[in-house]
DNA sequence: TAATATTCGGATAATTTTGTCCGAATTAAA
DNA sequence: TTTAATTCGGACAAAATTATCCGAATATTA
């Protein structure tokens, strides 16, 4: 469904967020250790959303990467699987094909539409936040 | 969604459909004229098809690839998708976590739900024989 | 100021996916 | 029986994705 880098990309902002709630910064380290991820591969995701501004980030000792409260509720799935894997998954077709559209559709346009309309609402309506509560309750998983 | 191996296969096999339909073989420079495909690709994927004895081929002069209209209505897309792709779609995590599960899920496991088993629903009854009638009919398109 | 902990950025490497080439096998038709 | 049209199979090549390495920049603290 989504790159490696995306799934790390989501992993690692919820873990960022699951130390933010708790007034705490976490480093490269900590994160690729929580998420169970290659840490040099990680940077780069990291540098990603930062730059796209889903994170931020502080350098030096006691930096590492943190989210604000309202970011975390103002940031959706959506927007950082925008960020690292582009917007193919809502605009693309289910064959690959360039020129498929509602006027001119590919053979399983009508019945890929309501899967795909459906995967954008739930992309575009789930926050960082209310992902980050079910981990710190317990209740989810980002490891093992 | 799926891989571009994946994307081609359907196409192809539609296109095979359609064909099968009007009582003629297709070979394989036709199919990948067809569908806009990479021959030489093609054919390893047809192979695949071939093997998984999702379409049949017949070599030598006027041969080619078919399908015979049983099972053209038996094969649905799902079985396209799990022979070139495996089952990952239907199984693997939405984060690419091993151990993901109804009683260990991840943060996304619950929103990814619904859309999975939408999908694969959907992709468990769509038949190609169904596919190949909406080309033949002109209501949809593989190409352009 | 010096030492240290961290992110940043560029180069590079490994792996996977996508794509190509070519000869062998098969079979229909001349 | 020869020729030609096709699929089959293996080796190879290119491109994309995933992953690693290392020095530079930055900021904290001793």
């Amino acid at each position: 469904m989504f790159s490696k880098a995306c799934e790390y990309a989501i992993r690692a902002t919820i873990h960022v967020a699951v130390q933010s709630n708790l007034e705490k910064r976490t480093s490269l380290k900590d994160i690729a250790k929580a998420i169970d991820s290659p840490e040099a591969f990680t940077a780069k995701i990291l540098q990603q959303l930062s730059r796209n501004q889903i994170i931020d980030s502080v350098k030096g000792p006691n930096g590492g990467f943190m989210i604000s409260a309202e970011k975390m509720s103002a940031i959706k799935l959506s927007q950082i699987i925008n960020a690292i894997d582009g917007d193919a998954i809502y605009k693309g077709c289910g064959l690959g094909l360039k020129a498929c559209s509602e006027v001119h559709p590919c053979p399983v346009h009508d019945k890929f539409k309501k899967i795909r309309n459906d995967l954008k609402a739930m992309l575009e309506s789930t926050s960082v936040y209310e992902l980050s509560i079910g981990l710190t309750g317990g209740l989810t998983f980002l490891k093992i």
